[in-house]
DNA sequence: GCCAACGTTGGC
DNA sequence: GCCAACGTTGGC
């Protein structure tokens, strides 16, 4: 098949790959527990605009920075890459469930979340180190007040932090 | 433990 | 729809 021939049968490119930073307390779950398992459902968001993002604006192969959120040493601990649809979160429904929520119901499920898949682990970057860097001054998670769990990230923040701030 | 900032709830 | 009260997040 020729090349102009291809491009004519393959079927509409996906959209661009998106990047967002992804919160984690490393109690519950750190960037050696992503690497251990594997992959993980991104359980426990019970924020509106977090589940929004992970409901309607998430593709798979999307990249992802984990970052460790309440903990001793704040920062980016790697990557990783969105690796599902989205679908309900099994915890909503289970009343021993920390997250459980009674006011969802199974057949119209209030909390939809994706897989992430382990990329690689990094050295930590710190968030004062984040905030260090001109080139970083607009990301969504440093914004004054942020408490979004999920985030989206730029492309130029995203080849920023992988190219210049990781190994 | 403190507390700023924000989201949600619920009375009105 | 307003908004005070409350609960949560998350860095420090």
């Amino acid at each position: 098949m020729s090349r102009a021939e291809n491009s004519r049968t393959e079927k509409a490119p996906a959209r661009a790959r998106q990047y967002w930073l992804m919160k984690s307390e490393p109690d519950e779950a750190s960037i050696d527990t992503l690497a251990k398992e594997g992959a993980l459902p991104w359980t426990g968001v019970r924020n509106y605009q977090a589940r929004n993002f992970m409901r309607d604006v998430m593709r798979i192969g999307d990249g992802v920075l984990f970052y460790h959120s309440s903990c001793p040493e704040p920062g980016i601990a790697g990557l990783a890459e969105v690796c599902s649809q989205p679908y309900p979160d099994p915890t909503q429904f289970d009343p021993k469930s920390h997250y459980y929520d009674a006011a969802s119901k199974p057949d119209e499920p209030r909390w939809q979340l994706v897989d992430v898949k382990y990329v690689r682990k990094s050295a930590l970057i710190p968030l004062a180190e984040l905030r260090a860097h001109e080139e970083l001054a607009d990301m969504v998670v440093l914004r004054r007040g942020n408490r979004l769990s999920i985030t989206p990230v730029t492309p130029a923040e995203w080849r920023f932090i992988t190219t210049r701030l990781m190994g």
